[in-house]
DNA sequence: TTTAAACAGGATAAATTTATCCGAAATAAA
DNA sequence: TTTATTTCGGATAAATTTATCCTGTTTAAA
């Protein structure tokens, strides 16, 4: 469904903004324990999320990631992955015709516009906060 | 969503049915370009099938790739996927858990779930001869 | 000012996916 | 029997994704 890049995001977000979320600031190093990830490869992958202005990245002593706290119900699951995967999984034809188009439309089109609009749907409903507060509470896992 | 493979196997299993519900036995070079794809990567994939008793081979003069007629109505879509990419896309953890769990559930389980039941659903409830028909009357296409 | 911690980013490597090439085997028709 | 057609399958190559390494820069604390 996803990259294995595009996990490591989301997994990587929500693990900071759990942390933002109580004022901590987390390192790569923590961050890549955390969610069972490479470290480097993560890295890479933060840099991305970083540019894009969703997660904050600081550097020296004390550094590492964290996300302003007012951004926490502002981001959605659609803007990290948009911005690692693109956002041809929940636009895009299901069997690779060029667009996905009404009037000229492959042959599952119809069904599998309904699945793709239905995670088009959660992904840009489910904003970083709600996802942080089930990990932090322990009823939801990152990791295993 | 699904593998560049898996999407010529798709596109190949319906072009092939629409085919043998005339009784056409149609060849590869017909297949790949009726679909759009590479020839020789698509006779790869075709041999998978092929493998997987979905498409029945003939070699030789007047040979080509063909469809039991009978059996067009119980290949789903879920056999070719399951075939080709595994079925992880309609079972696996959205962000990369080891394995889906009710009692250890990532932070996207109970949404994500939801989502891919209905993609599980719709590959293991469509079969080859509703998207031959349509194929067939000009209704939808497996190209451009 | 020095030092150590931590991210940035370029270079490179490993693994996987996608794609091509070619000789072998099968088959029907000439 | 010969020939032309067509799939099979192994080898290889190209492209992309995943992963690692290493040097540089930033920063706070000693
Ligand atoms: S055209 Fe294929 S999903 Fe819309
Ligand atoms: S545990 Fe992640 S989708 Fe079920």
């Amino acid at each position: 469904m996803f990259s294995k890049a595009c996990e490591y995001g989301i997994k990587a977000a929500i693990y900071i903004a759990a942390n933002s979320n109580e004022g901590k600031r987390v390192s790569l190093k923590g961050i890549a324990k955390h969610i069972d990830s490479p470290e480097a490869f993560t890295a890479k992958i933060l840099q991305i999320l970083a540019r894009e202005n969703i997660v904050t990245s600081v550097r020296g002593i004390n550094g590492g990631f964290e996300i302003e706290s007012h951004k926490l119900e502002t981001i959605f699951l659609s803007d990290i992955v948009k911005a690692i995967d693109g956002d041809n999984i929940y636009k895009g034809c299901g069997i690779g015709l060029k667009d996905c188009n009404e009037l000229h439309p492959c042959p599952i089109h119809d069904d599998f516009k309904k699945v793709r609009n239905s995670l088009r749907k959660l992904l840009e409903t489910t904003h970083l906060k709600q996802l942080a507060l089930n990990v932090h509470s322990g009823t939801s896992f990152l990791r295993v």
